[in-house]
DNA sequence: TTGAAAGCGCTAACAG
DNA sequence: CTGTTAGCGCTTTCAA
């Protein structure tokens, strides 16, 4: 049997109101007593409260959402764990939905998200966000009336966001590899349109410039992300006899090009030096160990939350946007050239 | 600005039944164009239902709670991926929580679920699940009055389930090594209160048995499902040089023990056959792509909602379980023995 | 120190 | 065919 406030009321020959200010722990001069016994009756009748009441009356529902591109991402899955324990340690639930990485399926979560009275909304975009309307997407975050931050990407709208310098992570990757002997070096880059992808692009091409490497466009191969894409770019890279080195935009892509090489038996790993992104979990148990680029998601996330729980508490905080430096992780993959 | 029914009378001149009558399709006798009107004001003023209102008056909520012990684990970030999309084309919200592998996130996380008013849980178990008192879990369940169903997992209580043939995975697993000619095959076993672990364990007996090899208890090595367990495993496993077989109880297991082996330059593949369970992507990708036995998470995933939306919908449906048949996938860990 | 009553946004009898 | 009204369970102002 389920129990509300008017039962414990009942029970201890009070009213309501009385029941509801002692349980809500209000400022009030109700007898220490008194207290105590309604406290103990409603441990007694395992009472919990009716969260849609409680939303309904004070417009709070202590629920967060958090919408992902694809949880399947070890990347996405470990700033899922993270951000869900870290919301539970501060008194709220996770909203959680998997966008499938499409624009219509982040305006759909964050419409029935508010819908659901989320109080806040942690959006790590995908990479059909930015090519959407701005407009209607600067309209959306605007008639959501909650506040809603962006993780993992930056943008020029008024939107507050934590990210990571892509940039400077590209061009450390790149640099490692020069310092190596690698001249010839490809880059496996992400659609366009994601700012990440744009951005680790450009410091690939910083770092190149840094060391008077030329550019060339030919070297550079696009995939979206996914491991699939990099399992279909391997037999256009491995055409490139010149190439001796490899960066990647993350860890999957390269992971999907290791999974092609093994298919068709090349040693891979003999053939070039790589470095990824994103320092995922799964880069340590393979053949040789791959050198990339952390990204903080802990500390990414912590940010986000903080920024995301200030705004709810009402701090008129302005939109304010957070750069996090990455660091290079040196594994196996790596290797001076012959 | 946030619109509600009320506004939208007001605008269209009718009542708030009627606003709701046609906003919820429901059998009335209203005129076809007072519907399309109210339907298009309704459009314009970008109308979202308040769900705690309708909640509190329906009593549905059209949220349904997923509790999986840990995210990062593939298996589940996969059952995680699937289910959240399957639940959203059914017209339902996913509650999320990753339980930290620990009764008390599961038995927290479904108090609050059902605070939250959801209709319905799908429970993942962690280890730690059926080590509680069977007393206090079955009591958790009737309490919560809304169905909860558990995935991967069996029990001898009244709820329901929808779990895999593990004693029958194992077997098939076994077999496959001793088809190859292994006869000291090592086991890593789970923690024995997880029915699962359990009937893997068996299910490698069994398997032991039907070939008339003696079973020794020696050559079974007890880790907890995490990769860090299979790593701290690993150095006591290579004390035993008559072993020339592994079969873990998953594949995390095994990747840790990997790990371990990739740093002490150790050739794991070269010194063991080994088969997993599980086939978690990741599988593909290692040195020497890993036999494992397939779980089909997905189609477990589907059953389970089918059969929770089934109690949902008042079906009195009696409690059900339903197994699964396991699924050998070979690739190049099992070798024939020298 | 405590209680009555209005209200949060929507649904569903019941009346008209 | 459409409107009135009484809740759903809880919070909060105001009064006692």
């Amino acid at each position: 049997m389920k129990y509300g406030m008017k039962d414990i009321a009942k029970r201890a020959n009070v009213s309501l109101t009385t029941v509801s200010l002692v349980l809500n722990n209000k400022e009030s001069r109700i007898s220490t007593q008194k207290k105590q016994e309604i406290k103990q009756i409603a441990k007694e009748m395992n009472y919990q409260p009716n969260s849609a009441a409680v939303l309904l009356s004070k417009q709070i529902s202590y629920n967060i959402g958090l919408i992902v591109p694809d949880i399947t991402n070890p990347f996405f899955t470990e700033l899922t764990q993270f951000i869900n324990r870290k919301l539970r340690e501060n008194g709220y639930f996770t909203l959680f939905v998997d966008s499938g990485n499409s624009y219509l399926g982040e305006k759909q979560a964050i419409q029935n998200m508010i819908s659901r009275g989320v109080d806040g909304i942690l959006l790590v975009p995908s990479s059909e966000f930015f090519s959407a309307d701005q407009d209607e997407v600067e309209q959306l975050f605007k008639s959501a009336g909650k506040p809603i931050i962006l993780l993992n990407a930056s943008t020029d709208m008024d939107i507050s966001y934590v990210n990571f310098n892509n940039v400077e992570g590209a061009v450390m990757a790149t640099q490692e590899l020069v310092d190596h002997g690698h001249r010839k070096i490809a880059f496996i880059k992400g659609k366009d349109h994601l700012v990440n992808a744009h951005e680790r692009y450009q410091g690939y091409q910083d770092g190149l410039r840094k060391n008077h490497i030329p550019f060339e466009q030919n070297l550079v191969f696009e995939g979206d992300y996914s491991s699939e894409s990099g399992y279909h770019l391997a037999p256009q890279i491995l055409k490139h006899p010149e190439i001796t080195a490899i960066l990647s935009s993350n860890d999957l892509m390269l992971f999907g090009l290791i999974k092609w090489s093994k298919e068709q038996g090349v040693d891979i790993f003999n053939r070039f030096s790589m470095v990824g992104f994103d320092n995922t979990p799964y880069t340590e148990i393979i053949e040789v160990p791959l050198t990339t680029i952390d990204q903080d998601a802990d500390k990414m996330s912590a940010d986000a939350i903080k920024m995301l729980l200030r705004k709810i508490k009402g701090k008129r905080d302005v939109t304010r946007q957070i750069v996090i430096k990455p660091k290079l992780i040196r594994r196996k993959s790596v290797k001076f050239i012959k």
